[in-house]
RNA sequence: AGGGGCGUAGCCAAGCGGUAAGGCACCGGUUUUUGGUGCCGGCAUUCGCAGGUUCGAAUCCUGCCGCCCCUGCCA
């Protein structure tokens, strides 16, 4: 009898939307939308919005579009929105015939704030933007009327037509929705829906001069496409009874928003404002440098998307604030490349290991199982000979108790090859250990000892007159903080960037296989981490950046003292 | 004269009146030609705090405390 695991319920949206479907609420339909603005990158933050909406989509039986909230010209590009459509792809998500811009709508939007003005509804205000903030009241007291509030219909329509023509400067004037200046909620005091900007929009080039803000844009957008299901984060619930407002004196649809908490993780930045200040200040190499949480970063360092998906799946959907530890992401990594990456022997920080015993000259060819956990990878050849590589960390001489690997005098397994001795470690003028010297047991070859004799230690190697030079890029985390959002404002958040987040590393060994790895290519290096090939790899020189570590008991061991 | 949210383990997170799921992390053990992987086991007498209702409360009520968001012609 197998008993059932415990199953988690839905989390709160899923619920909704499950009951809205018991209910016949919107017929059974389910219309998401991920609805970016096109001025930066798409970050691990918008991954989980994009698995929750795209998400719910497949799950539901519905569909989820790709809307660019495009309402400011003076910040989006037309690069943003290629590269927004490439991240979502890639994360493997598919809008279908379902691409669509709130551009699209300005008309529409347009003709709705001429509605309102006809109804009494909106009003052109004359206020400079200072003077909009004085009347706008604070948290704890309210504001007060414009004095432009009470314009006739007439002249509210000829000013609006007119802005529109181009007749004001920019600043001059807006128009107001007319809701309630001692509303305790401040985005019901006459917020602004139209502003005058004399910008060439990336897609509506120069048609427009006056732009809708996203207030009073957004819930009619969705409103549009039938979106039966607006999420979004939790900074929009106060906004919430203003798209309601605007909706109702239209009276057009309404979507049902709901609201959830963003993702955070530690000793990392989400902020877009912070992450274009990285790269326009040089701080990074650009969107995809790989310490960057951007998703076209990630997919630089070697993640892959059914990681990504995987811990959007997990982390879970709720309303309270919460980071996540960057380590769950790890974990996530390493979980779905165990599964598939191809092994492969590199080393980082070589030194030479010459076996003693073994002939001058002499080649052979050893199998090398391509992935223990996915048998139809096969196996590979591993060319041996007198001259190896080996990790400088896997050598001590003089170690301490649960150090396993070789020392003078240990024996120790070479992996697939055979077991070695070492027998003398050989030092320049100042002492430092340049060469090691040892000798091999030829019985063991493959790595089994017909006596069945045991070692604690295998190690990864790489033939020296065969191996391949490799740079190698090791990231850590780009801040120090754990926290770095929570930086006091008087501090500057740079201080906390991580000095030693990239450590390249030039001159490592790699087996001959690794010749050709495309750009992308995942490998597991043994004993070492996954490792992604980069877009810089060269003919002849390729370069690797480390997407994450292996589990590191023995580093924990060390730590630990 | 403020409004809107949220508080369950180190980090996430189920639970919705019947006596604290699951994951990550951590700690043991085991397997292992990766100190990797896998496998087994441990890890909240308690749900922000205090009262109350009830046979029974993380779940209901009251009060308090703490944290987050809101005063862009950004989204």
């Amino acid at each position: 009898m197998s008993k059932e695991t415990p199953k988690s319920g839905p989390d709160f949206i899923r619920a909704i939307i499950e009951e809205d479907n018991r209910t016949g609420k919107w017929g059974g339909t389910v219309i998401t939308r991920f609805p970016p603005e096109p001025n930066g990158y798409l970050h691990i933050g918008h991954a989980k919005s994009i698995c929750l909406n795209f998400g719910i989509a497949v799950q539901y039986g519905g569909r989820c579009h790709l809307r660019f909230d495009d309402t400011n010209p003076a910040k989006e590009e037309e690069e943003f929105v290629e590269s927004i459509k490439e991240d979502v792809r890639w994360l493997g998500f598919d809008w279908g015939e379902h691409l669509y811009f709130a551009s699209n709508y300005f008309e529409q939007i347009y003709q709705w704030a001429v509605q309102l003005i006809k109804q009494g509804d909106a009003f052109v205000c004359d206020l400079d933007a200072d003077q909009i903030r004085e009347y706008r009241g604070t948290l704890k007291q309210p504001g007060k009327e414009s004095p432009y509030r009470n314009r006739s219909v007439e002249e509210n329509l000829d000013l609006f037509e007119r802005m529109r023509e181009g007749e004001f400067e920019e600043g001059s004037r807006v128009l107001r929705a007319k809701i309630d200046m001692a509303a305790p909620n401040i985005n019901l005091r006459d917020p602004v829906m139209y502003r005058i900007l004399k910008r060439a929009h990336h897609r509506t080039g120069t048609d427009w001069c006056i732009y809708p803000t996203y207030d009073f844009t957004h819930g009619q957008s969705d409103s549009i496409e039938g979106v039966t299901h607006s999420i979004c984060t939790l900074e929009f619930e106060d906004h919430r009874p203003l798209y309601d407002w605007y909706l109702d004196r239209i009276g057009a649809h309404h979507p049902q928003q709901i609201e959830f908490a963003r993702l955070n993780l530690t000793y990392t930045m989400l902020s877009k404002r912070k992450l274009i200040q990285l790269v326009q200040e040089g701080r990074v190499s650009g969107w995809d440098d790989p310490r960057m949480p951007t998703i076209c970063g990630f997919r630089r360092r070697g993640y892959t998307p059914e990681a990504i998906r995987d811990f959007c799946g997990r982390i879970g959907v709720a309303k309270a604030d919460s980071t996540i530890q960057i380590e769950y992401l790890e974990h996530c990594l390493r979980e779905d490349l165990n599964k598939r990456a191809q092994r492969v022997m590199a080393v980082l920080d070589p030194i030479k290991v010459v076996i003693t015993n073994y002939p001058e000259g002499q080649t052979e060819e050893l199998d090398a199982v391509n992935n223990p956990e996915d048998e139809t990878a096969g196996m590979r050849k591993v060319p041996f000979s007198r001259e190896l590589y080996i990790e400088r960390e896997d050598f001590m001489e003089d170690p301490p108790k649960k150090f396993f690997r070789l020392s003078p005098g240990r024996e120790v397994r070479l992996r697939y090859a055979y077991f070695i001795t070492c027998t003398e470690a050989v030092k320049d003028a100042q002492g430092n250990i340049i060469e090691l010297r040892c000798t091999y047991d030829p019985a063991t070859r493959g790595g089994d000892a017909p006596d069945g004799r045991r070692v604690k230690a295998t190690l990864h190697w790489v033939s020296a007159p065969h191996a391949i030079d490799a740079e190698v890029r090791l990231y850590d985390h780009l801040f120090t903080a754990e926290q770095p959002a929570s930086i006091p404002k008087d501090k500057d958040w740079r201080e906390l960037l991580n000095p030693e987040s990239l450590t390249v590393l030039k001159g490592c060994k790699a087996e001959p296989f690794l010749c050709g790895a495309q750009p992308g290519a995942l490998y597991q290096f043994e004993r070492k981490g996954y490792f992604c090939a980069d877009r810089d790899s060269a003919p002849g020189a390729p370069v690797f950046n480390r997407a994450t570590t292996l589990r590191d008991t023995w580093a924990r061991v060390q730590q630990k003292g």
